[in-house]
RNA sequence: GUCCCCUUCGUCUAGAGGCCCAGGACACCGCCCUCUCACGGCGGGAACAGGGGUUCGAAUCCCCUAGGGGACGCCA
């Protein structure tokens, strides 16, 4: 039963880009919002002042953006609430709930290594925890630190991982607030996200244990607990933990790949979460359709093959003109000069044909080429091969026919090249006549309908084009 | 080391005791269509990690083993 009073959010460290993993988690937190007619929140979390960066904040709501999740409200910046998480803070020391703690980095370090040595759990041992604080030391800034229980334990339901509990004893007491006054992560997340009503916690598993400790912080706080969902990390094609060179990409290294939107939405959603046999699923379904229970507990893997089809088809779904402005950028960028209004019309005339064939914005703009591209055309290799020989023989027959030809139109080249082929003597196969000219006028061996391309650039292009191929010298 | 989680075709998944000698999609292979490449159509190979239970019956429930992942910061 959706509840409109649901409040997720999705909350970035804005150390780096909006990566693959974030973006998918931020799609959930959204369409679970959506999903429960509540809202989605988005909260920066930089805290961390020395890796915090503007550049990445920008990356991040550029990404979210561009990806199509909108958010409600203004943006919360976590930095800027460091006062009220600090009174939190210091109101839990002044209940005797937290505690000053004038350990120093390097005996804490200590204290670890000689817990592992001992094969015991490298923790906070609690040296400050009853300790009367005339017994500190000067000139030390203590750190506050939580005064956890320790005794019982932490159950929490969460929605993907089932409920999972943790021994109190298993937690050591948390830094709050560190010696320069500054809140930490821990603190800041249960705070913030109690004062921003969030209902429903949804960020990857590698959170959960996080979990605990912050629940233990709603408990001393008097505050609900909000219901958690933590869901599994996406791993690289081998399974292990997604890495740069496995696509842990910020999200506009994907957009640059060529993929749409709306196509990565829909790949992400797919990634640990189905719908009975649905593989295309609309915005508007995948609305309708998407509940946390549903996401399941293994870490998926990213594929690119599968995201290539996925991207496949939105790009045959997607309108011509669309895609013309998506890739005149790009062919003005490969060719070095500007795409002119005519060839602008051609790629619209030819685009039907050319999406078919593209698994993302990059493959369409290279076949696009054929349309933008300025005489003289170059023969890559395999187009020479075409063009020596029988192949130029063909062609230096065929261009006078060509030229006589009344309607250029698809099907009157086509009726025509089929009449010569058929009529040579001896008679030969369209394709042995078609794919020279295909090289002639686009430089490859691969394009749309041959026909088709040279209706598109019209007589003059075309026959310039194939008179120039029989005017330059093949090595045979 | 301690704690937590996970394990269905190569990959993403469907499957909530009989509908499953396990379905779909991507990828792969073959055929058809065909001026190339795609698209499209048809067909094919391909999985319940292993072992014990429970049950008339288990991919589905329980236990063990193995493998994988995550967490143990004055980072977030």
């Amino acid at each position: 039963m959706p509840s409109s009073s649901v409040v997720t959010r999705f909350a970035p460290s804005p150390t780096g880009y909006l990566h693959i993993g974030g973006a998918r988690t931020a799609l959930f937190n959204y369409l679970f919002a959506r999903h429960c007619g509540g809202q989605f929140l988005l909260r920066i979390e930089d805290t961390d002042r020395a890796r915090s960066t503007p550049a990445a904040i920008e990356a991040i709501i550029d990404g979210l953006r561009w990806l199509g999740l909108g958010w409600d409200g203004e943006i919360t910046f976590q930095f800027a609430r460091a006062q009220r998480h600090a009174e939190v803070a210091l109101g839990l020391l002044a209940e005797g709930k937290a505690y000053h703690c004038y350990s120093s980095p390097e005996e804490l370090t200590a204290m670890r290594e000689k817990a592992k040595a001992e094969g015991r759990p490298p923790r906070y041992d609690g040296t400050w925890r009853d300790r009367d604080p005339s017994e500190a030391p000067a000139g030390v800034k203590p750190v506050v630190r939580f005064k956890a229980p320790q005794t019982g334990e932490q159950v929490i339901d969460d929605l993907v991982q089932g409920e999972v509990r943790v021994a109190n004893e298993q937690l050591d007491d948390m830094v709050l607030l560190r010696s320069d006054g500054t809140p930490t992560y821990m603190l800041s997340v249960v705070v913030d996200d109690h004062d921003m009503g969030v209902t429903h916690v949804i960020r990857g598993d590698d959170h959960l244990t996080n979990a605990f400790r912050q629940r233990q912080l709603y408990q001393a706080s008097d505050w609900s607990v909000p219901v958690f969902a933590h869901i599994p990390l996406i791993h690289g094609p081998d399974g292990a933990k997604l890495s740069k060179r496995h696509g842990a990409l910020g999200i506009e290294a994907y957009r640059d790949m060529g993929y749409l939107p709306e196509a990565l939405r829909n790949y992400l959603l797919r990634l640990g979460w189905g719908h009975g046999d649905a593989e295309v699923i609309s915005d508007a379904k995948a609305i309708e359709w998407f509940d946390i229970v549903n996401v399941g507990r293994n870490p998926a893997r990213l594929d690119f093959a599968k995201l290539g089809s996925v991207n496949a088809h939105y790009l045959r779904e997607a309108a011509d003109a669309t895609l013309v402005a998506l890739i005149v950028p790009r062919l003005e960028q490969l060719l070095g000069h500007p795409v002119t209004e005519a060839a602008a019309i051609r790629l619209a005339q030819g685009m039907a044909s050319l999406k078919v064939r593209a698994k993302t914005l990059v493959e369409l703009t290279e076949a696009a080429q054929v349309y933008v591209t300025e005489r003289p055309i170059r023969p890559d290799a395999e187009a020479g091969k075409l063009l020596a020989g029988a192949g130029r023989a063909h062609l230096a027959a065929l261009a006078p026919l060509l030229r006589q030809l009344g309607d250029w139109n698809q099907a009157a080249l086509e009726s025509a090249v089929r009449g010569y082929a058929e009529t040579a003597v001896p008679a030969v196969k369209l394709g042995q006549v078609a794919q020279p000219l295909r090289a002639a006028i686009t430089g490859t061996k691969v394009s749309p309908p041959i026909f088709e391309v040279m209706e598109i650039l019209g007589r003059d292009e075309s026959l310039a084009r194939l008179a120039e191929s029989l005017a330059t010298d093949i090595p045979s």
